[in-house]
DNA sequence: GCCGTTTTCGGCCCGACTGTTTTCAGTCG
């Protein structure tokens, strides 16, 4: 883990432990602190040393000091004191839906409760309904939670989650009763994981729709239901959230229910100093009350004086500080990419003929796709050796010859060794159009190494991109460390690119790394690593981490004409 | 705990739903 995934890690446990304690303003404070920290460009250690901690907005003197003596340390008192000044279970609790700080506390002195299976024990033995403010119900609801908490997935990938979102959206127009159905919620940011979804309606009838809602096929549990809004939960572990609002809020309601939280905490208190009232029916003046803003987003953010800001964005990364400045970046459109640069196909271990590949990408409008089968040494996905490779590229031009308006590149996902070399000769990667060099194995070989083995594959003159350059999957597979600062700086002076795996377990570059890519002047290449034909979807995936990393049509190679793209990869 | 084009102290986003209450606290998003 990187220094600043490590303070963040610290200064996150402590926001949660003050929100436990009830005290939601120091808590706010430290997962703010955090977060920034968690996207920062630079290295926080160098940060320190230069003293500049407190020039991080949202670091002033207390947390600056927990985050010196962690640095210095490796520990943190203040940290200590708050995990001891609460029951030891607390966290653990607080993972409960339905169990907040007041709640928990309340088990503690009462109970002695400080783990959820105590917790459950308490509930079977009606201990819990006894307790003030409970009841027999609440008790029924402590026991869901705990089997909720045992059995669900905590996040979905947005890859696997968005088919499903369109399947609901669907369902919800066909009611009678809705105008408009829109998504908010992370899938709309298009965050890489996504939590639960949020489905808004235009509705004047919001019990009608809220019903509709609830009769959905595959609904396995009603959680909530209001005549605005209800919480269901799909299939065993899926939970879903509806908001009926009538049509003239629908564009407060979208902008309100899209988030983030941050986003929206910082876009409520800009509008509070200028007098307004920001909620999900519309943006309202102070002094009368009347409704200036809300049939639609745009209205809100040109009535507070900022440019639209597009939900990919709204992380609280900057981009209110920019719209007001006018500066927000002319994001890449998910209609702007021509191409897809980097594809398997059965040479390798895809399961895709060259034939189907170009059939599939025509049909999805696309110019170009780059094949970019495995190289000789992954044997386990019969990777290709120079003889093979040399047949593919007859077979990719014969393809070619009768294609229109369309083309195959020849390629290779050439996999880079232990050395920093490749498993192929120069001889054979010089008569490629596109070559992705990738790390497949030795992830463990330390920072120093493997920011080595990248950069010594960027230095040679063949190599077009660096394919999913830190080898993170997503739940499952941390990234390995490399400084890629090092590795964009290196990148910039030879002109290679950077690649976004739009894999969904995988989506590497992340939207921060994209970021920082391109503040370095790295070029984007965009691939779908695809090894099955539906796989070739994905690609809007990518455009999506681009997107978040505030990406502009200029930045995304996958853009160019393919005469544009011969030009740029031939440096 | 942080922050300042009203403020260096006093704010810090705002509303819906549930289960328990007889008017509201707790939780969530």
């Amino acid at each position: 883990m990187s220094a600043n995934a490590e303070v963040a890690r610290i200064l996150y446990e402590i926001g949660e432990l003050y929100a436990i304690k009830g005290e939601s303003f120091p808590s706010r404070a430290y997962l703010i602190a955090a977060q920034r920290i968690e996207s920062l460009q630079d290295d926080i250690r160098s940060v320190y040393e230069k003293g500049e901690l407190q020039v991080i907005p949202g670091v002033g003197k207390s947390i600056a000091a927990a985050i010196e003596e962690f640095l210095e340390s490796g520990g943190c008192s203040h940290l200590q004191k708050l995990r001891e000044s609460l029951p030891s279970g607390a966290q653990e609790l607080m993972a409960l839906e339905g169990i907040g700080p007041k709640t928990i506390m309340k088990l503690f002195y009462e109970l002695k409760v400080t783990s959820i299976d105590q917790l459950e024990k308490a509930a079977r033995s009606g201990k819990v309904r006894k307790l003030k403010g409970f009841g027999p119900i609440s008790e029924k609801n402590v026991l869901q939670a705990i089997e909720d908490y045992r059995g669900f997935q905590k996040r979905f990938l947005l890859g696997q989650i968005l088919p499903v979102l369109r399947e609901i959206e669907e369902y919800m127009s066909s009611c009678g009763a809705v105008l408009r159905v829109d998504f908010g919620g992370s899938a709309r940011r298009m965050k890489e994981t996504v939590g639960d979804l949020d489905i808004l309606v235009a509705s004047e009838k919001g019990e009608e729709a809220v019903e509709y809602f609830i009769s959905m096929p595959r609904v396995t549990r009603v959680i909530s239901k209001g005549s605005t809004r209800s919480t269901i939960i799909v299939g065993s572990n899926l939970q879903v959230d509806l908001r009926a609002v009538p049509p003239e809020s629908f564009g407060a309601a979208l902008q309100y229910f899209t988030g983030s939280k941050e986003h929206n905490i910082k876009l409520r208190t800009l509008a509070v100093k200028l007098g307004y009232k920001l909620n999900e029916y519309g943006l309202f003046r102070r002094k009368d009350d009347k409704k200036v803003a809300g049939e639609t987003e745009e209205t809100i953010y040109q009535t507070l004086g900022l440019e639209y800001v597009e939900p990919e964005l709204r992380e609280d990364r900057g981009e209110i500080e920019a719209a007001m400045k006018g500066s927000l970046p002319n994001l890449v459109k998910y209609g702007d990419v021509r191409g897809d640069l980097h594809v398997h196909s059965s040479w390798s271990d895809g399961n895709i003929e060259l034939d189907e590949i170009a059939e599939g990408a025509q049909q999805l409008g696309l110019e170009y796709i780059a094949i970019c089968d495995h190289s000789r040494s992954l044997g386990i996905a019969r990777g290709l050796d120079e003889k093979r490779l040399r047949k593919q590229m007859k077979a990719i031009e014969k393809l070619n010859r009768n294609l229109e308006g369309f083309m195959l590149l020849k390629g290779i996902e050439v996999n880079i060794m232990a050395d920093g070399g490749f498993d192929l000769s120069n001889d054979i990667l010089k008569d490629l159009d596109f070559v992705v060099a990738s790390i497949h194995s030795g992830f463990k070989s330390g920072m120093k190494k493997m920011t080595d083995r990248l950069i010594s594959a960027i230095h040679n003159e063949y190599v077009s991109t660096i394919g999913h350059p830190t080898g993170r999957l997503i739940q499952r597979r941390q990234p390995y460390p490399v400084d890629l600062k090092k590795v964009f700086g290196a990148a910039a002076d030879q002109r290679v690119m950077m690649e976004i795996n739009a894999l969904p377990n995988r989506l590497d570059l992340n939207d921060v790394n994209c970021k920082g890519a391109m503040e370095h002047d790295v070029s984007i290449s965009i691939g779908t690593d695809a090894h099955a034909l539906g796989q070739l979807r994905y690609l809007p995936l990518g455009v999506s981490v681009a997107r978040r990393g505030w990406l502009q049509t200029k930045d995304v190679a996958n853009t160019l004409r393919i005469r544009e793209l011969f030009r740029k990869v031939s440096r």
